[in-house]
DNA sequence: GTTGTATTTAGCCATTCTGTTAATTAACTA
DNA sequence: TAGTTAATTAACAGAATGGCTAAATACAAC
């Protein structure tokens, strides 16, 4: 599976999002994330293998306790990705700006400005 | 299944990041779409509905063709989305910026300026 | 070394996803 | 009406996903 791919499907269930909101706030380790879900611990693994493989988020070792750490880089390849297509979006913006501008022409050159 | 996840898994496929590319540059009937990938055109139909639920996609009728336009507006909501972890990923930039402002005043003050 | 805490792995099950081919619907064309 | 083109639906198969429980691993602390 190609990278971004892999980012957007790890990004594409609530759980995993919600964890990496979390993350944002700063490390915790498993339990820690765990705790909001009404889901087993393993389950909770799993997604934190998933996000690991996307490379959103990096682990290390202290203790018996597993870290994870949220790694936003793949996070900019999407808003990378995305931009091709912010033209589109704006387009309507970009019309209404248009009609504003043609009309204020209309006036002023009505107003023989 | 909410919005952003519909949107998210939908664009985790290639394919169909790759549809919504050419959709893109204009409308495109489906077999128009199908045309460059190896599979059958059951197979493009189905990828088109993903797309179509999601709403990134609007269909219309015209004869017997069913032409696909690309719709922004969910990609609008991934980039905002997106924004809340901007800081993560410039973090590095922002600390390089630092560093080289702090190095900038070091020599100003040095120089008693 | 035994007990306790944190986490992962293994095995299982149900559901969803992605593709296939064959059949069907819809609309134009002669 | 019959034939052609465009696209979808139906039925199926295989792989992946997301959850569970129970068992295993890793480390700490007594």
């Amino acid at each position: 599976m190609d990278h971004l791919s892999a980012t957007l499907s790890a990004l594409a269930d609530p759980t995993r999002r919600a964890i990496l909101a979390r993350l944002a706030l700063g490390e915790r380790s498993v339990t820690d994330l765990a705790q909001p879900f009404a889901m087993s611990l393993p389950a909770v693994s799993k997604h934190l293998k998933v996000l690991e493989k996307a490379k959103l988020i990096e682990r290390s070792r202290e203790a018996q306790w597993r870290p994870c750490k949220l790694a936003p880089e793949p996070l900019k390849d999407v808003s990378s990705w995305l931009e091709q297509y912010r033209q589109h979006w704006e387009q309507r913006l970009d019309r209404l700006d248009q009609y504003l501008k043609d009309i204020q022409k209309k006036e002023s050159d009505k107003n023989g400005v």
